[in-house]
DNA sequence: TGTCCACTGGAAGGGAGGGCTT
DNA sequence: AAGCCCTCCCTTCCAGTGGACA
């Protein structure tokens, strides 16, 4: 290779690009205009009106699985207002906050910071940790009741920090206005998980689904469509073979309606496509993508696991190709124990480890399943959820993460 | 019918790593 | 520096349990 660089560049440069521009791809890409969704942005539009009269608009939650253009339709009409509030010198705020993201919004205290810097406090006001929390809510009130004004708090993926940080939280945040003299706070919530709110403190429930809305999925039809549009802009003209779209859409519908996945999907072949010098996009180049994207989901997954879950996954890994079938939580953990001694690893408890397999089950790297062996116990159903093809990597990877000799 | 296994998962708490106020 | 308060990861302790078996 090394001698033919300049002939390999020389071949890029010349080779015909299939992207036009893959901007529409990206997370944070808005459409000028949403597909199948101006029944729910005239809802969202209707509700959030008031703020600009500054009244409060009701609270709105918001369910949907995942890729069904909540958080974009949301952002979208958000926006809007805000745009017309900023024309008119209307006091409305708009602050979007998603809740997965690790270190930013996952937890009470790093919620209410957030907040609070999106309100434009900065890390001198509010350290990354060390005030108690309560100290935190008081700085935050403080900068929120400056003026009058109507703030509108999407809080996206809301069901994950409920699932980490309790629901008490929420309870905090609907009852925030009876604190605010000036300011009026409204909360939108969003999650995927549609009975999300069957767990509530009642209260909450009440009063932050004063008005709901589900999305529902796409059809194939509608992803189609969507896809369509997007490709028109991403690819040049004629690189995509006949049908390819269709199948995508299809895949995608699937997949419960899921536009993301679909999209992913189109880029993903897009490329695969282009790196071979390929002048089209074909069926072949859909399988593959699929596979690769699977593929990369785990490993980058199991890169990031600290060592003492990448040494219970190698116990996993290690016993499915022994052993037919299930392991039980027993095994694996015997087998996790062993190869901590022979790494020098202090093994946890098997508290600590049953947390451990139920967050790698989440992970979806593997299936647990509780199940009762009568007489003989109760206790899950492990099972290796990565596809065989990417077993030898991912064996790869943790002997070399943990500093096995194979 | 009751027993009893091999765990599960809740609760409490410790201590390391952080930063606060005084 | 002392004394708080926070989060995160972990341990210890333990009550709870579905269902095969006696």
């Amino acid at each position: 290779m090394t001698n033919n660089l300049n002939a390999y560049f020389e071949k890029y440069l010349q080779k015909e690009m299939l992207f036009r521009d893959k901007k529409v791809f990206t997370m944070s890409y808005t459409p000028d205009s949403i597909e199948f969704r101006d029944e729910q942005i005239d809802i969202i539009a209707g509700i959030l009106a008031p703020a600009l009269r500054v009244e409060k608009p009701s609270n709105l939650f918001i369910y949907g699985k995942t890729g069904t253009g909540k958080t974009l339709t949301v952002r979208h009409t958000a926006n809007h207002i805000q745009q017309v509030a900023k024309e008119k010198e209307i006091p409305v705020k708009v602050i979007y906050l998603n809740c997965k993201l690790k270190r930013v919004a996952d937890t009470e205290y790093r919620l209410v910071a957030q907040l609070g810097y999106e309100l434009g406090l900065t890390e001198e006001d509010i350290p990354p940790t060390g005030l108690p929390t309560d100290e935190v809510y008081k700085k935050f009130y403080r900068v929120l009741d400056k003026q009058k004004q109507v703030v509108i708090l999407i809080l996206d993926e809301i069901d994950q920090l409920v699932k980490k940080a309790g629901d008490e939280i929420l309870y905090n945040l609907t009852r925030i206005n009876s604190e605010l003299k000036l300011a009026q706070v409204t909360i939108i919530g969003i999650s995927n998980d549609l009975v999300f709110t069957d767990g509530l403190d009642t209260r909450v429930k009440s009063s932050l689904s004063e008005e709901e809305l589900v999305f529902p999925p796409y059809n194939a039809f509608q992803i189609q469509n969507i896809l369509k549009k997007r490709a028109k802009i991403a690819f040049k003209d004629g690189v995509i073979q006949e049908g390819v779209i269709e199948k995508c859409a299809a895949y995608a519908a699937r997949e419960h309606g899921d536009v993301r996945r679909a999209l992913e999907l189109l880029r993903v072949s897009g490329e695969l496509a282009e790196r071979k010098g390929e002048e089209k996009i074909a069926f072949s180049h859909l399988d593959e993508a699929e596979d690769k994207i699977e593929r990369d989901r785990v490993i980058d997954i199991i890169e990031t696991q600290p060592k003492q879950f990448q040494a219970l996954l190698y116990a996993v890994l290690k016993l499915s190709q022994n052993t037919q079938g299930f392991i039980l939580t027993g095994e694996a953990y015997e087998l996790y124990k062993s190869i901590c001694y022979t790494i020098d690893l202090r093994p946890l408890t098997q508290r600590r480890i049953s947390d451990v397999i139920t967050e790698l089950d989440m992970l979806g790297i593997i299936n647990a399943k509780i199940i009762s062996k009568g007489r003989f116990g109760r206790t899950r159903e492990i099972a290796l959820a990565i596809p065989s093809t990417t077993r030898p990597k991912v064996q790869t990877i943790l002997e070399q993460g943990l500093a096995i000799q194979a």
